[in-house]
RNA sequence: GGAGGGGUUCCAGAGCGGUCAAAUGGGGCGGGCUGUAAACCCGUUGACUUCGGUCUUCGAAAGUUCGAAUCUUUCCCCCUCCA
């Protein structure tokens, strides 16, 4: 432990916002980052097409490495990717094939680039993908130079394959090279880029440290590792992981609207805790304005967080949107809208077909049993009829507002 | 290669010939209370339905039976021990 006042100064507010749960050697790191401008990676899985909020404090890392002049490098892992990282994971993944992981990289590349600052030559990301370098690897050489640092005593002791076998699941050999992979990433991007940091989750420390040590026997060079703690909700559940679909970056797969909502609803013991970690908002501005009402403070957090990925202009709206939907009497204009064609009015379009167009729920009894509970509502009215033909006159100025439940509101409009 | 254990609905996990669309818990969804919170209470949780039912599911296929998640055979996969 180092004194704190005398810490560096991202360390010191990484500490503050809550970011830090372990670091091979603090104190030496805090005064390399105190002398110099360093390179920092962090990397990103690619399995699925996109991000979700499970990922966004590594994303905030990466924001305060570059408010600290500080450059991060994004590793996106289209070569790992075609392992599968057993932390974490008590089942092996499902393996990928190259199409979908080049896509899914692209996408990632893109929400990530909406996170961070691409300016400024000095702290703009650096964007690597690990299988440029994964894919040519030749499988006796490289046991040779980087196989032989490791030991399976060593590596039969790391959580992630302990996990594994102590829950007599099965771990593959491929997965169990998993983390002489993720080593061998960060040996290469301290040669290449001179890479002295990796940030990660918390299930990544035996990663990390293994490639820490990698460098340190390979070339006899000094690296960190530094991890952020796992994020879980006041209710013990994993952040961001709701049945009905992850809370997506991407708007394509949520809106605008709903990542605000889902900000919005925070439980109350987490506000504070999640405007230090998912806002850009200054800690002494944060003490000031925690004792105030819980529930601006959520809105507060809302508009921050939804700006930050998807514009001022979006968090507005989305503010708006909620008010609109909330307050009842309103037909909430500014909620996100699906366009019904208008022959399908005349064509006797009941509600359960309204429903699945709307794509709000696609199985029929489902909006049955939705419908008995008196879960849905057009214009804020409970329809108690499951056979209700959709009339014109349900349209205010071309648009209706369905709801289901309190919370899922949307404007369906006449094309 | 040998011996044993196991694969059940979103997850965990019961069922071991009909009463099984399958106990129980978790999660999800909806309702109530409230603050779009938490806690709590209630309902619901395969699909389709003219609400009478109909269809598809218990690793895969074939079989026994009036009837199978449950019995038999083969195959696939996982785990443990032995070689």
């Amino acid at each position: 432990m180092c004194n704190y006042k005398l810490m560096n100064k991202f360390l010191k507010e990484f500490k503050d916002r809550g970011f830090f749960y372990q670091c091979t050697n603090e104190e030496e790191l805090s005064s390399l980052m105190d002398k110099e401008k360093i390179k920092a990676y962090i990397g990103f899985d690619c399995t699925a097409e996109s991000l979700h909020v499970g990922s966004l404090l590594q994303i905030m890392c990466l924001r305060l490495l570059q408010k600290n002049g500080h450059r991060p490098i994004v590793l996106l892992g289209g070569g790992t990717t075609r392992i599968g990282d057993p932390s974490g994971k008590d089942k092996t993944r499902k393996i990928l094939n190259e199409e979908e992981i080049e896509k899914n990289i692209k996408n990632i590349k893109n929400i990530l680039k909406k996170f961070l600052d691409n300016d400024n030559p000095e702290t703009k990301p650096i964007f690597v993908n690990n299988y440029t370098w994964l894919k040519n690897l030749n499988y006796i050489s490289f046991l040779r130079d980087i196989g032989k640092h490791f030991t399976i005593n060593r590596m039969l002791t790391f959580d992630s394959v302990k996990l594994r076998l102590d829950r007599e699941q099965s771990l593959s050999y491929m997965e169990f090279n998993y983390m002489i992979l993720q080593a061998y990433d960060f040996l290469e991007l301290s040669k290449k880029e001179n890479c002295v940091l990796q940030i990660g989750g918390s299930d990544q420390w035996g990663n990390i440290v293994n490639g820490v040590e990698l460098i340190k026997r390979y070339s006899n060079k000094q690296s960190y590792g530094l991890t952020t703690p796992l994020i879980t909700l006041a209710t013990g559940a994993k952040m961001g992981k709701s049945e009905n679909g992850a809370i997506w970056l991407d708007e394509k797969f949520l809106s605008a609207y709903d990542y605000w909502q889902f900000w919005r609803n925070t439980d109350d013991r987490d506000v504070v805790k999640f405007l230090k970690n998912f806002t850009d908002i200054e800690i002494e501005d944060i003490k000031k304005v925690e004792n105030n009402n819980i529930n601006d403070l959520k809105i507060l957090l809302a508009n921050k967080t939804t700006s930050m990925l998807h514009g001022n202009e979006a968090a507005k709206n989305s503010e708006q949107a909620a008010k609109e939907a909330f307050s009842g009497n309103s037909l909430g204009s500014s909620l996100p809208s699906v366009k019904v064609n208008s022959q399908n009015i005349d064509n006797k379009l009941d509600i359960i077909d309204l429903i699945i167009l709307s794509k709000l729920e696609k199985s029929k009894s489902e909006i049955r049993r939705l419908i008995k509970g008196n879960a849905v509502k057009i214009n804020d009215k409970v329809v108690s009829d499951e056979k209700l033909i959709i009339e014109n006159e349900f349209f205010n100025e071309n648009y209706l507002k369905l709801s289901i439940g309190k919370k899922r509101h949307i404007k369906i409009e006449l094309d």
